[in-house]
DNA sequence: GCTATTGGTGTAACCGCTTACATTTTGAAT
DNA sequence: ATTCAAAATGTAAGCGGTTACACCAATAGC
């Protein structure tokens, strides 16, 4: 069933089939009708295929992310796709993973696979080492990239951020201006937005000129951290002698591991303790007391993300190549701001 | 850059470069390697649509879920993504939503994509009512459909499924061999395995000659459910009056706002009550007492079901038709069982 | 009545690849 | 040297659309 059958079944051209289809404006309503009718009857539908060779799009964006079941970058995923369909763009989705070679292989399949641009969902596409990068660089020549959380100069690039340095150093400052001095700050990513986190703690230390050691800003090394490994992270220091009053961290299931220490050790929260997570997760709601966390304003992030995309594409000029969010905090019970 | 462009560089027809592409053996060493630099060099990719045109197909296969954020379904996605990407294959992702009409669209979206299969995630495709599953019996008129954790008998339909019902039932036997006899069953969708859930509850109870009233079992009206929803149905059973010294329940989530609940009304867990989860997500392992719950192999069902497609792609007629994998239990704190 | 305009339609080229079939080359057997 | 099968390569016909251009008919303007 094709384009030719319904030229047959309705005597007029296959140009003629053709311009109702894409709903041309020259030709006449009897016309209309009857290709109309003859493409419903048939069950007839345009062979995406032969349309791409022409026209060179199939309509499908290619979305990156390093791993879908990650509840952060799982949202985002779910947002963007809705958004996607929305605007009758399908979604190529790959999960990169971490390794760098791994996501320039992923943008190299998106890409042989004639995406109408690619967006990258998460701030770990973006190295510090900027030949890193190249491959992002190298791939918005070819089509428009957008960046979710995630900054990247270059032409045909486009971001949407949420300021996470803000949103950390806000809470940073609540929890000094609330009396704790002795804090603790834990993260488990390098990526851009962990770094600007990192760069809100310190800077909201600095303005209120408290000293801090270093030995009070601890890595975790994993991008999938568990509870448990993030809780021996936390004994560890503990058992250093490093005493604390706040611990102020980059993902609630780190929070949320502090809160699982403070327990077995009999510290109560947020009376002595105040614990901050961030990204406001389900698990936040879950945990006992429930957890104050940083709404990094995903969805919002997402849907500037999918329409400044389709601006792109339908040659708007006037795209913003970034734009930036600002995150909310949510105070629940793990911590107690004056 | 097309083919013709490589014909030239090289010298050979555009025949022998497709050749080349494509693996023929047909080729002498001696050309192979010309076009091969050729290609290196000029970086040249084979266009897919072209490809798509004149192979009908472009090795893409559409996944159906209801909702990438469900931490459940997310998890599945990454590993069917993951599973296809090996078999250099693209996945079309669409989130359906849990409205019917919606999932219908989905799917002739899809299938005006010209994906190479479709593979329904979750077991929320599966309706009762027969005749809206028949959309995805059309379907699997054009391509193989694949079902994670679903089962419809019809031509050209794969199901993998774990078995929920067995799983529960021992959950169940396990709590009444501990010598708890006042059950509460909880659950939250109708879907194919919320429905063998539930059969597996009621059948222990069943086997063990308990009487259990109507009451015990409560059907949490919604598919994204919150803790705090999910409590609020626990306290007001409560408040009815009715005692309980195990819940079982067909989420994690749920358990945990019982475990919520219990707290709050100063229960001990397990020391008076016990509670099972299911899906063996995070969250079992952030709350407190670390929550039991049934891992269902989301895993081994996800590549079962991807190497299965491959074999039904490749025209293997060895494919089964369903594959019932085992859930297994995993014993955290919030049950002691003897 | 003749020309210019315009709306509606058809013809055919093109998009870039695969592959059946035709043709040429190669090299071993005679 | 000749023959012939096998290997290597080329030719050309699709695959199913879009669209520039040509064409025709109808209408308007003179």
């Amino acid at each position: 069933m094709n384009i030719y059958d319904i030229s047959k079944k309705t005597g007029v051209s296959i140009a003629t089939v053709s311009r109702v289809i894409n709903g041309s404006s020259n030709v006449s309503e009897k016309t209309r009708s009857k290709v109309l009718a003859a493409i419903k009857e048939s069950g007839y539908t345009p062979n995406v295929f032969a349309r791409g060779l022409g026209l060179n799009t199939m309509k499908t964006i290619g979305i990156m992310c390093a791993d879908s079941s990650d509840p952060y970058l799982a949202r985002a995923v779910y947002y963007i796709e809705h958004g996607l369909r929305k605007n009758n763009y399908g979604s190529l989705l790959s999960c990169t993973g971490y390794d760098h070679d791994a996501k320039e292989k992923c943008m190299a399949m998106l890409l042989s696979k004639r995406v109408d641009a690619v967006i990258l969902v998460g701030s770990n596409y973006i190295e510090k080492d900027d030949c890193l990068n190249d491959y992002i660089k190298n791939a918005a020549g070819t089509v428009p990239v957008m960046l979710v959380n995630g900054v990247l100069n270059a032409p045909n690039i486009y971001s949407t951020v949420c300021d996470d340095r803000a949103a950390i150093y806000e809470v940073t400052e609540s929890f000094i201006k609330s009396g704790k001095r002795d804090l603790l700050y834990l993260y488990n990513s390098h990526s851009y937005s962990g770094m600007k986190k990192l760069e809100g703690f310190r800077s909201a230390v600095k303005d209120a000129k408290i000293q801090l050691g270093e030995e009070r800003i601890n890595y975790i090394n994993s991008y999938n951290v568990t509870v448990n490994d993030a809780k021996k992270v936390v004994s560890d220091i503990a058992a250093k002698g490093i005493k604390f009053d706040g611990v102020i961290t980059s993902d609630d299931i780190i929070a949320v591991s502090v809160l699982k220490y403070a327990r077995d050790a009999g510290i109560s929260v947020p009376d002595s303790l105040f614990v901050a997570g961030y990204n406001n997760f389900d698990i936040s709601e879950c945990c006992e007391p429930e957890l104050t966390s940083v709404d990094n304003k995903l969805e919002t992030l997402c849907h500037h993300c999918v329409s400044t995309l389709m601006d792109v594409l339908s040659d708007n000029r006037s795209a913003p190549k970034r734009m930036v969010f600002s995150a909310e905090i949510i105070e629940r019970e793990t911590t107690k701001f004056i």
